[in-house]
DNA sequence: TTCCCAAAGGTTTTT
DNA sequence: CCTTTGGGAA
């Protein structure tokens, strides 16, 4: 039992309390990881099955991390817990029971972008005007409906929320979360919210399965608690409802998860809930600096609404934070690329030791720039994944209908490409055709020649051909070769190779590092079923870094806060501090928001051990265009003893001394009345170099143009007026040659120029 | 049906 | 700034 040595009296006694209901309230840096880790290990130790202990997390890193560390004590026998991210451990449940809810085993789990694919393809269907009924807003609201566990039914039968979606006058809404619901559906698809929505059904419909998991996870253990939904929530309590073997962990000075639906108040609830719960509070922080903890604290202590903690270091002082200003977010990342050099050589650390942190993802570019300039070497975490890019997808889509012929958004996405002669016009109708008539998508596409006719029906059933051959294929050969076989017959190796420019190679390559992937899984010794289909399984839940080559490697990190989350680097550099950017503009409305954005400069400096970087940029550019900042409210926050101001420029220090942030933030809005006063001139695109665009004439109408003639005059909606001098090809394709009086001359397809005849 | 160009619009954060 | 969308021409 020598692991239990090396934990302090709380985390110990945390450890130790493995039956009933416990809560671990850790401040950052407390050895949140440890405590997990070690109480698992203890669990095994004490002789409980790893096969019914229950370990949920947030993100695959994590779940990764921790098995690695509890092999360490336990050995092998940790590859048996259940262990991952909630959406990865039901994905898995659900496979095995889907058939119970209506659902295929091998259903697909739609992304973000098909899920918005979706939305916005129905929105489009109910002639609905989409800056209104906006994809992104509607998500967010169907997203959020799911995390509440309100299904479509109960959605429109809701009174308040109705009246609330009139009032905004979105009352379609609720026709379209039903409408989305049941294409899901059809297409045997759930997407990241369903994974947990169709748990809750399930637990709830069948009592007998709920047994079953109830009496298989006898121990559950729910890290960062903090960031669960309402979802999430019930599952975990209806998991636990038999043998209250629960241990959640969190800090709710760390939940940064709101908008995605997070509810603090599971955390701030849970003694209600199991009034007989043990909690165990984390308080020592063993990962920073006196000075780092201190800086932590005195943000921290401006937020209303949290539980009662005191975290405190025993580390050495450490030395202050630096601060430092630069004049545009190029000059920042050339701040932090020198300082990294430098303090590098200075205390022999390595690149590995440093990470820069952002708000967002794209202020990484500036930060790469100046990296790259100087010869540093860094990974860049999150940003698109590679699952995500165009040409992965695309290949995953033909993998997705060869297992799933439903698949909406997979066959949208490559019955025509490559191309192969099928356009809008005949995806409407096969769309249509199923709906209409409630036909599978794929019982259309199989059988086209019914609702299709001519070229459009040969070039849809030669298409359907082509995926059930895939499927044969599937039945007998290895992951590998059935990749293979699609990549090369769906026609996309072909033509990413003929793709000769620089992107195109890229993307080339890409395919070809996810067929080694493939390869790699093929002949993986330890999976017992290792077709194509069970690669595909977790696809969708992969995220960025889940395919890191070598993570021991020399390079700087450069990631979101968000991201960040749970790691520690000896020195962390925050930039971007500025209003608008951290906080965000998004979250100024409400308290809540707010509140939401200092956890997250919480999370953000709690991340680093020895030495603190902070920097703002007075301006910076968006879209484009470059723009004023003001330093942000949160370095006025900060404990003013806890920073070094380290500015470039003399005047800057002097405004410091002379009131904090404050007064440089009043110091810059004068001097934006003082150079923008003045009306700037506005960039006007030049376009004298075109003709100048023709004015039609008042009420201008196309004229039937069958009936014309060599030798008329026409007028052009935009090329003005002109003589039609000759007519060439057979009735829809005829051809004109009109000599215009501004252009010259110009040949017109008449099915499509719209032509005025002048009499 | 496909290709090309102009216009619009999009940036929070992740499974 | 970049990517996606839509409209028009071939």
């Amino acid at each position: 039992m020598d692991y239990l040595a090396g934990l302090n009296p709380s985390q110990r006694s945390a450890v130790e309390q493995t039956e009933g209901p416990v809560m671990i309230v850790a401040g950052a840096g407390s050895g949140k990881t440890r405590v997990i880790t070690y109480r698992v290990a203890h669990l095994i130790q004490k002789g409980v099955d790893p096969f019914n202990i229950l370990v949920l997390t947030f993100t695959n890193k994590a779940a990764k991390e921790m098995r690695e560390r509890i092999m360490k004590v336990v050995g092998q026998e940790a590859k048996n817990i259940w262990m991952g991210t909630f959406h990865s451990v039901f994905a898995r449940i659900l496979r095995v029971e889907a058939e119970l809810i209506g659902y295929p085993k091998n259903f697909t789990i739609y992304d973000t972008d098909d899920t918005k694919s979706l939305i916005r393809a129905i929105i489009k269907e109910m002639n609905l005007d989409d800056k209104l009924y906006n994809a992104n807003h509607v998500y967010g609201r169907i997203s959020s409906a799911k995390n509440n566990l309100i299904s479509p039914q109960e959605y429109n039968k809701n009174e308040a929320i109705m009246a609330e979606d009139i009032s905004n006058g979105r009352g379609q809404l609720g026709q379209i979360y039903m409408t989305y619901a049941q294409r899901c559906y059809r297409a045997g698809a759930m997407d990241f919210d369903d994974l947990l929505f169709k748990t809750n059904v399930l637990l709830n419909k069948f009592p007998d399965v709920l047994h079953k998991y109830q009496h298989q996870f006898k121990y559950l253990m729910v890290d960062e608690y903090q960031d669960t939904n309402f979802s999430q929530y019930l599952i975990v309590k209806r998991l636990a409802a038999v043998n209250e073997n629960i241990c959640v962990v969190g800090d709710d000075a760390q939940s940064i998860y709101a908008f995605r639906g997070a509810n603090i108040q599971n955390i701030l609830n849970f003694q209600k809930d199991y009034p007989d719960v043990r909690v165990f509070k984390l308080e020592q922080n063993y990962r920073s600096t006196k000075m780092i903890v201190n800086a932590a604290n005195s943000i921290i202590e401006k937020n209303q609404n949290q539980l009662e903690k005191n975290v405190f270091s025993e580390n050495e002082d450490g030395e202050k934070i630096k601060v430092a200003r630069a004049f545009s977010d190029n000059e920042e990342g050339k701040i932090v690329a020198e300082a990294i050099s430098q303090e590098k050589a200075l205390k022999g650390l390595q690149y590995k030791d440093f990470a820069i942190l952002y708000r967002t993802n794209a202020q990484s570019r500036a930060m790469e720039e100046a990296l790259r300039k100087l010869g540093v070497p860094y990974k860049l975490y999150g940003g698109t994944s590679f699952y995500q890019r165009k040409e992965i997808k695309d290949l995953i889509a033909y993998f997705r209908l060869t297992f799933n012929p439903n698949d909406e958004e997979a066959l949208k996405r490559v019955i025509n490409y490559p191309r192969r002669g099928i356009g809008d016009t005949t995806i409407e109708k096969i769309m249509v055709a199923a709906d209409q008539q409630q036909y599978r998508l794929w019982d259309v596409v199989a059988n086209a020649q019914m609702f299709l006719d001519g070229r459009s029906a040969t070039a849809v059933g030669n298409f359907a051909l082509m995926i059930q051959s895939f499927q044969a294929a599937a039945k007998t050969a290895s992951a590998f070769d059935v990749a293979m076989h699609i990549a090369q017959h769906s026609g996309i190796l072909k033509d990413l190779y003929e793709d000769k420019s620089v992107e195109g190679l890229s993307r080339y390559e890409n395919i070809q590092e996810l067929l080694n992937g493939i390869k790699e899984f093929s002949e993986r010794e330890d999976l017992e079923e290792k077709g194509l289909d069970i690669f595909m399984q977790d696809i969708a839940l992969l995220t960025n870094d889940d395919n890191d080559k070598d993570p021991n490697a020399d390079t700087v990190s450069l990631m979101t806060i968000h991201s960040s989350k749970g790691l520690e680097f000896p020195a962390v550099f925050i930039v971007g501090l500025e209003e608008n950017l951290f906080p965000s503009q998004l979250s100024l409305n409400s308290r809540s928001e707010l509140e939401e954005e200092r956890r997250l400069f919480y999370v953000a400096v709690t991340r680093a051990e020895k030495k603190l970087h902070l920097s703002y940029a007075t301006s910076r550019y968006r879209w484009g265009t470059l723009n004023n900042c003001e330093p942000s409210r949160f370095l006025d926050e900060l404990n003013p003893a806890c920073l070094e101001l380290d500015f470039h420029s003399k005047t800057a220090a002097n405004m410091y001394t002379d009131g904090g942030f404050q007064s440089e933030r009043v110091a810059w809005k004068q001097r934006e009345t003082d150079t923008f006063s003045k009306p700037k001139p506005k960039m006007v695109k030049t376009t004298s170099i075109l003709p100048k665009a023709h004015v039609p004439t008042q009420g201008f109408a196309p004229s039937d143009t069958s009936r014309l003639q060599v030798g008329m005059q026409v007028e052009h909606e935009r090329f003005g007026f002109g003589k039609v001098v000759n007519l060439e090809g057979n009735k829809p394709d005829v051809k004109a040659t009109i000599f215009f009086k501004e252009l010259g001359q110009k040949q017109l397809l008449l099915k499509f120029a719209k032509l005025r005849i002048v009499e």
